[in-house]
DNA sequence: TTGTAAGCGTTATCAT
DNA sequence: ATGATAACGCTTACAA
């Protein structure tokens, strides 16, 4: 069933009924009423590829993201995915794993679709994305991240701020011998921005920088191994910053289970304030990244710029979007 | 650029640049060289929606589920994606959020690009996406539960049986006054499904079902809120069978806060086995549904019926997939 | 192994 | 407000 066998239905022309679908306040109201008719009596569904060939455009948007698994992304890919729905656009999934050549792969694949928008997670691009995107005629959104002077949206925070603002503050309850925790997952290059603030920070006290990176990956179980090393060393630790919560929860429910004291024995901090952080006994005290702000900004800005809203709003002004750090127990 | 510009620049005719993608074994080793380097060169993308107009045929495949934030969905979109894309194949995700309607809305939109196969959560539509996937000329696959006689193939396990296997484990360790929590989510009749087994092994041994519905939304309060009030009845209950994980975990954490002790005062069983579940203290006794898997079997299931992967398998027989109760300390 | 011609179902453009 | 015609870029079917 085409668009042509509605309009032979109908009474009209098919370019009428292409109208209806595209600009219904073009249509006169009567005929309106009828094609809708026919439409809902046969179930006519458009053919998406016969338009967006014809009209060099699509509704669909490429999303990259490092995996779906993470907390972290899931609230922004889940806000970004809402808010688009609401105007008619489809989301075309992949996952790079922090892959650059995988991202590469799946924004080539997603190029074929002549998409609306394409939405990147941070701006770590091999060098073949990087011109891909240059050329792009479609909005291209950079997210989790700001760096300074490029060109696409970008649509995030300061990783470094983060991890400055982490050690500052267990810096200013009087810890000392604070480490930092890296992700035991490879390239989150965003992590490695927060222990360089973590670093900056340790540097301009004075204090020498402890880093552990976790051998094991399942998360929890990283940050348990994480915590009993640093606990066993000559010089124990007094505080540590993991690059997630995920890492720090592993921590705590070790220390619960050995009944070390927290934070007396040693101050736990992560980031991420996933759902689980509040409760945990002590609760965690970290840093709530705007997870569901990022997807909901990316959202508006593609929806701005391809006219699906009006765009009154200079969303560029809204970075960095704001973390904020929440003071819990155990630290 | 287009194809033909491909083929000018080579010097062949745009068909044979096509069959260069499609059936690359059918060009000369020569000719593949030859095109390889000019779509290096000027970094051509073919026009998918032309070749899917042109061919009546995509490698999008359309995915409805719940929502991607619960671990539990997130591992199946994450298999279900790895497995398809290593074929080329691209994931179209849309939340469904337990809404039949939305459902509906979704499969709609993906019809428009005829989907190489659409993936639906369970089996619980509206009459017009039953007809619609009726009339599909792709594969229908149906996730996450069983339905008996039912057209589209179903990759997943039943409900009932999980919910039974739960019931029957707690009245094996001697629990009597067992309840059952529901999830705060509505919309979610797998685990009323769940519930249906609880009550009918119940009635079974004699005992008067004792159901609960928290009434509040984050999982983790919805649990603690239920286990709050399940103990403090007249007529305290000995064990508690969650929906989920979450749930359960919630109450495991705000029984350890007030000093209660689990299993003793109070046995608590999950769903799920969430990462958190075996750190927990008490670690949680719960079943691990196969999320992984069935994201797999979907994919391999639609690999083969559209002739990426040979047919030799007859993955209907791998249904029900296996379901494993894990004994840990909580019940 | 390669090529020719027609057509996929829609929308852009220009008319009326 | 509605219509005629010509693309859009690719693949199918058939031919050589």
């Amino acid at each position: 069933m085409t668009i042509s066998d509605v309009a032979k239905r109908v009474g009209v022309s098919a370019i009428t009924v292409s109208r209806y679908f595209t600009n219904p306040e073009k249509v006169s109201a009567d005929l309106r009423e009828r094609i809708a008719l026919v439409v809902a009596e046969f179930g006519y569904v458009p053919n998406l590829a016969a338009g967006g060939l014809a009209s060099a455009r699509s509704r669909i948007v490429g999303m990259v993201i490092p995996n779906i698994s993470s907390p972290i992304f899931a609230n922004t890919i889940q806000s970004f995915s809402d808010r688009l729905s609401l105007h008619g656009y489809q989301l075309l999934l992949a996952s790079s794993y922090f892959s650059r050549e995988l991202e590469e792969n799946a924004v080539r694949a997603f190029l074929g679709w002549t998409p609306a928008a394409i939405v990147l997670t941070g701006h770590f691009h091999t060098d073949a994305t990087e011109t891909l995107i240059e050329r792009a005629s479609f909005p291209v959104v950079e997210t989790w991240d700001l760096q300074p002077q490029r060109k696409p949206i970008q649509v995030g925070f300061l990783h470094r701020d983060v991890g400055r603002d982490a050690t500052q503050y267990l810096f200013g309850k009087g810890y000392r011998r604070i480490a930092f925790v890296q992700n035991s997952g490879t390239g989150d290059y965003r992590s490695l921005d927060r222990r360089d603030g973590y670093t900056a920070v340790m540097a301009e006290h004075g204090l020498e920088p402890i880093l552990f990176a976790p051998t094991v990956l399942p998360q929890l179980e990283a940050g348990e191994q994480s915590f009993e090393a640093l606990m066993k060393r000559d010089n124990p630790v007094d505080a540590i910053i993991f690059a997630n919560d995920s890492l720090a929860s592993g921590a705590i429910l070790s220390a619960q289970r050995k009944g070390i004291n927290i934070p007396e024995k040693c101050a736990i901090f992560g980031f991420g304030d996933y759902a689980i952080s509040e409760k945990l006994s002590p609760s965690l005290t970290t840093i709530r990244p705007p997870a569901k702000e990022i997807g909901e900004v990316a959202a508006s800005c593609i929806l701005a710029l391809t006219g699906a809203i009006p765009q009154d709003a200079e969303f560029q002004h809204l970075n960095p979007l704001p973390c904020e750090l929440i003071e819990r127990e155990s630290a």
